[in-house]
DNA sequence: GTGAGCCTGTGTTTTATAACACGACCGGGC
DNA sequence: GCCCGGTCGTGTTATAAAACACAGGCTCAC
C-alpha cells in the first residue's frame, strides 16, 4: 500500500468518483466537492494487498478508483468465500462505515488498485443534507441485500455445476468480457474461482474442465472464454 | 386477510409503528404523522396467511405490528429458504420498496398478525426531506446486510450441527425467550426450523433430538428449552 | 539456469447429508 | 366418539462433494 501525494494525480483519481457520470457525488454543489477533494486520501495497493481487513473499524467511505477487488469473509472451517467482486467506479467496505460495526469481511486486490477514502463526519454530513446522496446509498444497500439473499439461496442449494455456472454468470454481470464478447475480463486462479462458489479448489478445477470437455467454454491458462452463455445460464438455472 | 376499518382500531395499530420509542417515525413533525396516519391501511393476517408474494411488487412500506413472520425464498429445489425472521414492531418487504424492485422472497404469518402499509410517495417523501429517517433506513439496510452475508457463509460451510444451534441462537436473538430465560418464544414447526438451517426436515428433528439426548436442551412438542446455552454456543461456533 | 513453491490437474477414498420409506402420534372436523 | 391429513420420529440407502494423495508444470527469485 502506498499513499498517493502527488496533487495532479490525487485530484485526478478524486475526481473519478466524485465527477464520474453515475456517481453519487455528482451532483453535489462545488463547496462539498472541493471539501472532499482537500480531505479525503488516495491509496495504491498491489495485486494481492489487503484494502481492509475483517474486524477492523472502516476509517472512512471508501471509493474504489480502479482495479478489481475481492471481498472475501473467512468461514469456521478457514475456507473463505467470496462475498462480492467489487468494480471501478463503486464503494467498498461501505456496509460496515453506514452501520457502523466493524468489517465483517475483508478486501483483497484482485489486480493493482487505487482506492480513494473520504472523511467519515464529511461523508455523514453529506448523506444527512443531500436527499438524493441518500437515497442512491439506500438503493445501493438494498440491491446488495437482494443480491446476498439470492446467493444465499443459490450457493446452499444448487449443485457445484450450478453453482459455477452461476459464478461465471455474475462475474460476467460485474466486470464484463473482452472484445470477443466471451472471454471474461476477469481472470481468477481456480481457488478465487472456488471460494466465489462455495466449493473446493479441486472441485472448481474439475467442474471447470467439465465444463470445456462438454463445449460449454474453453479455457486457457486463466483465462475463460465461454462458447455457449445459454447453456451455461441453463446449467445454472438447472441447479 | 382482513383490512381493519374500525378507525378507532386502525389508529391504535398505526400508533404502534409511528409512535413507538425505537420507531424511526417518532421525530416527524405531526402533520407528516398525521399524514401517515390518514393515508395508510392496517390488514390482520391468520397464522399461515401469506402478506406477500416473490414476484410481486411491494404496494407501499408495510411495518409488522404484532404476530410473528418468516421470510422464505424458494429455491430451484422447491426447497424454501428463511431468509429472515420478523418481529414486530419492524418493516417486512422494505428492501423491495427501497431497491425499487419486486420482492425476492415471500413473506408468511407464522403467528395471527397486523400490519400496516403506508403509502409509497409519502414514505419516499418522508425520506427525502428527514435525514434521520434516512439514516435509519440506512442503518437497518447495512446491518440486514451483514447478517445475510454472515449467514451466506454459516450455511454453506457449518455442518449441521453447527446450523441448527446458531439458529436456535438468532431466534433467541430475535424472539427472547419465556419467564423462565430458557424457552424460545417463537414456536416453530421441524419444517421451519429445518428451512432456517438449510437441512432437511428428518435432520432437523434428528439433529433436534440429538441434542436433547446430550441435555442441551429439552424438547416438548414445538417448544424448545434451551439448557446449556454455553454449550448451544459452543457448538455453533464449532461448525 | 535452476531450484522452490505455488498453481493446476486427476484419481481414489471417505463422509456428511439428502433421499427414501415407513410407522406412530396428534389435533381438528364430522 | 373416530377417521384422516399433517406433523413427528427413526432406520436404511444413495450420493454429492469433501478430503486426501500425488504428479506435472509454470513462475519467480536468486
Amino acid at each position: 500500500m502506498r499513499t498517493i501525494k502527488d496533487k495532479e494525480l490525487h485530484e485526478r483519481y478524486c475526481n473519478t468518483c466524485i465527477e464520474g457520470p453515475h456517481s453519487p457525488f455528482h451532483e453535489l454543489d462545488d463547496n462539498s466537492k472541493s471539501l472532499l477533494r482537500q480531505t479525503s486520501i488516495c491509496r495504491s495497493y498491489k495485486k494481492g494487498d489487503h484494502i481492509y481487513e475483517e474486524g477492523n473499524l472502516p476509517v472512512g467511505l471508501t471509493c474504489l478508483i480502479s482495479g478489481k477487488v475481492k471481498i472475501t469473509k473467512k468461514g469456521i472451517t478457514g475456507r473463505n468465500q467470496i462475498v462480492r467482486m467489487a468494480k471501478p467506479v463503486g464503494f467498498i467496505g461501505y456496509r460496515a462505515f453506514f452501520a457502523e460495526e466493524n468489517h465483517i469481511a475483508s478486501a483483497e486486490a484482485l489486480e493493482d488498485s487505487i482506492v480513494c477514502i473520504m472523511k467519515t463526519e464529511l461523508v455523514i454530513g453529506i448523506v444527512r443534507s443531500n436527499s438524493n446522496f441518500a437515497m442512491n446509498i439506500i438503493r445501493a444497500l438494498a440491491t446488495d441485500l437482494g443480491f446476498s439473499n439470492r446467493r444465499t439461496v443459490t450457493l446452499t442449494q444448487k449443485h457445484i455445476r450450478g453453482r459455477l455456472a452461476e459464478s461465471i454468470l455474475v462475474l460476467r454481470e460485474t466486470y464484463g468480457c473482452e472484445k470477443d464478447d466471451a472471454t471474461l475480463k476477469v481472470y481468477l486462479s481456480r481457488e478465487d474461482l472456488a471460494n466465489l462458489s462455495n466449493m473446493t479448489t479441486s472441485n472448481a478445477i474439475r467442474t471447470l474442465s467439465n465444463f470445456a470437455a462438454e463445449g460449454v467454454l474453453e479455457l486457457n491458462g486463466k483465462a475463460i472464454k465461454v462458447i455457449d452463455w445459454d447453456l451455461l445460464e441453463h446449467i445454472s438455472h438447472l441447479g
